[in-house]
DNA sequence: TTATTCACAGAACAAACGTTCGTTATCACT
DNA sequence: AGTGATAACGAACGTTTGTTCTGTGAATAA
């Protein structure tokens, strides 16, 4: 069945945050008296009417005439004690990172996610992930192929792993970030075969530090 | 409220799996109808006694007279694509990784759990984690106070990372390991400063291999 | 201006649903 | 053998629940 735009109205999207928190809360799905109490809507009909239109959309799976029956489908949602964050793209790519701020974080517009621990994100926002695509950070144990895991965040400490977007050269890369002492900044590779490199405070965005990786072996 | 004993009776621990199944499987809970019908029981009565006893026992929580109102509790289950694989201790910790074999698996009696990719972990049984001491994988990219994710795995190929318990020293290390041109075995470490260590293949026993490493950085 | 589609509204219906009730069977203990 | 607790059983009840029906109003397209 070809599916529709996968623009909602407020409404719509007042519904979906409802049936997730609902979720998460409580451990199965409102029923659709629930969605109309817990989302102003004056009757079954109207829940029932969008609820559909969410399920064309791709966002639920409806089971009909069975109580509860609302699915959230696996694209388009965080389950319980479960973090998803997005894989955005390759670092070192040539093209900036689309780091998307907090007013228009959409999870679920990423391809692909990844599960990640509650220990490694508990507490912080503004999480993604990216996959490392070459050898300048070996010597920090960081593979090509790896995950790392990013929070957003446009200052770091010096000695931080950041990915760094270099607006001249327009190339995002992944480096220890560290001032200069005549003002400039210096990128680190952490691989002894190849030289930091020296750029203008003006000419780097910072995009976001390393707070974990996560690596498979095939 | 006092809690019970957690023994359950075959019937119960089959209602419990059956909850599990089917939440994963749907999205949301069976009913008790639903149960009647899964666990071959002749009345909703006798499946809500039981489930009264899987309340009191902490394994669930139930919401009076609500359709679906069984909530699996956070302490009994891994929820719907979401691996949680359990930390069972550290390597090179000087005794035995107590891995449990498939028909004694139990997820829950770990204190320590932790979330994983699927991507890591698709298609693969007998998962679970450690935490590494020491820097004798250093060369490997994995180093001290990582997370590796082992499969269970009593033979591995030359090569290979594995989890290594040795009898006669009475302790576990996590190693490459091969077989030595003269029947032995060798235990290489991947650390530049540190030699192999030749053992009889009698004093070893594989307790797993490597798939996976999960790192944090604070 | 008119027609069509979308969104909404409330009532009613029938099936699903969990609980209650009265009962029987089994088990452990004295 | 008797007793009490546990486990099971089936029927019935009242509430929960999703869907359908009929209608209205707003927005959009012709």
């Amino acid at each position: 069945m070809k599916r529709q735009s996968k623009a909602l109205s407020t409404k719509q999207k007042k519904i979906f945050e409802f049936i997730r928190d609902f979720l998460r809360e409580r451990g199965y799905p409102p029923t659709v008296r629930d969605i109309v109490h817990g989302c102003g809507i004056s009757s079954t009909s109207v829940a029932s009417y969008n609820l559909n239109i969410l399920k064309n959309k791709g966002y639920i799976r409806r089971s009909p005439d069975i109580s509860r029956g609302i699915e959230l489908l696996d694209s388009s949602v965080a389950l319980r004690n479960k973090v998803q964050v997005p894989v955005i793209g390759q670092i070192a790519a040539g093209k900036p990172i689309p780091v998307p701020d907090s007013d228009t974080w959409d999870v679920t517009a990423s391809a692909e996610t990844i599960e990640v621990p509650q220990s490694l994100t508990r507490g912080k926002e503004g999480i993604y992930a990216l996959k490392v695509k070459g050898l300048s950070m070996i010597d920090a144990l960081i593979n090509d192929g790896d995950i790392v895991l990013m929070q957003q965040m446009s200052v770091v400490e010096n000695g931080e792993m950041a990915a760094i977007w270099l607006k001249s050269e327009k190339e995002a890369t992944l480096k220890k970030f560290y001032y200069d002492k005549r003002g400039r900044v210096r990128l680190q590779p952490a691989n002894s075969q190849m030289k930091p490199i020296y750029v203008n405070p003006e000419n780097v965005e910072i995009q976001g530090k390393v707070i974990g990786v996560i690596r498979g072996l095939t």
